[in-house]
RNA sequence: GCCAGGGUAGCUCAGUUGGUAGAGCGAUGGACUGAAAAUCCAUGUGUCGGCGGUUCAAUCCCGUCCCCUGGCA
């Protein structure tokens, strides 16, 4: 395959709170793209306001694809992501439009670009196992069982790191193959010619960003927003409600938190977030930077790539 | 003004029967291959309120001053 054959895709990431959304619309008015989502949480439809996703008039001006399209008991992961997005770019571009991506899960773009190994699904049944024994026993024991079974993912595990052992666990079980085993296998990524454009800021200058845009959130009618979740899904564990704000505002419509405490650990985890993320990013080498806000060198990046 | 309790890390506090101090939170750095807005790791010098005194040695004991909180006037 050569470089004509591959589907030219503008990428915008960066971290949380750094102005992604306005910037695809921006390059999407200038070559008549469409935006598709890269965040993880952008996904769940009971929580439009509280994850940032885009205004109900953004997506009337331009075309939006994989946004708000799961319940809240409905699980994401990167591979079915990879799936999706793959399907959603290449349908943009059949329609005559620049694919933009857009979004700050870095796992979900990485899968996405770089492919993903060719692991099958593992069945709900043995996952929910391994997690509950994890839950009972203690990540150690399951490191234990771990080093037993797959040395190798052991060996690279940390014994707390529950969430890694557990998926090294269910997958040697479902599969009979270790992980490692699968991350030798050829990946398959998308025939995409990429531009990776990082939007660049500072924690420093984020933070007092992110305490404003919580608050407008909060002016939106997050509250309500989250009543509303409350009453289809009330389960806390379930996927939808595990992002930041949606969390915290839970724990507030049962009365565990007060609003102000509420308020306090909303900000400090999207705070959290924002700095694992710049820590991520940081290792991509090869996207372009930009500061956010930076249109004139956003459209020119952009024309560049795409030979207009 | 008197009495009592305090002044120790950015914050909340612990502690040393005298041998110059440590937790939680925060902060900073990092990892990241199907839960990723998740999960996990690493990092603690601070005139122990000021000044004097006792002592080989004081953050700890004594004196004095300053500040905070509560009670009594």
């Amino acid at each position: 395959m050569n470089a004509s054959d591959r589907i030219p895709v503008l990428v915008i990431a960066g971290a949380t709170g750094t102005g992604k959304s306005a910037a695809a619309m921006l390059a999407a008015g200038a070559f008549k793209g469409a935006v598709i989502n890269a965040d993880s949480r952008q996904a769940y439809a009971d929580f439009p306001v509280i994850t940032a996703q885009p205004s109900p008039e953004e997506q009337a001006a331009v075309p939006h694809r994989l946004y708000g399209f799961l319940t809240c008991t409905e699980k994401m992961s990167a591979g079915k992501y990879a799936d999706l997005a793959r399907e959603a770019v290449q349908a943009v571009w059949a329609a005559g439009l620049v694919p933009i991506l857009t979004g700050g899960t870095g796992l979900y773009l990485n899968a996405l670009l770089g492919g993903i190994a060719p692991i099958p699904p593992v069945p709900k049944s043995v996952s929910d196992a391994w997690q509950e024994r994890c839950r009972r026993e203690g990540p150690q024991v399951l490191h234990d069982i771990l080093r037993e079974r797959d040395p190798q993912s052991a060996a690279r595990l940390h014994p707390n790191d529950s969430q890694r052992i557990t998926r090294a666990l269910e997958v040697l079980e479902a599969t009979g193959k270790t992980l490692g085993h699968w991350h030798e296998q050829p990946v398959e990524s998308g025939p995409f010619l990429a531009l990776r454009i990082l939007l660049e800021m500072s924690l420093e200058e984020l933070a007092p960003r992110l305490k404003t845009r919580m608050e407008a959130m909060i002016g939106a009618g997050a509250v309500r927003e989250a009543e509303k979740a409350f009453a289809r899904c009330p389960d806390p564990a379930a996927p939808g409600w595990s992002g930041i704000g949606c969390a915290e505002l839970h724990g507030y419509l049962t009365g565990a938190l007060d609003f102000e405490t509420c308020k306090a650990q909303w900000l400090q985890h999207t705070r959290d977030y924002a700095k694992r993320q710049i820590t991520w990013f940081k290792r991509d080498k090869d996207a372009l930077r930009l500061t956010p806000g930076d249109a004139d060198s956003l459209l020119r990046a952009c024309a560049k790539h795409l030979g207009r």
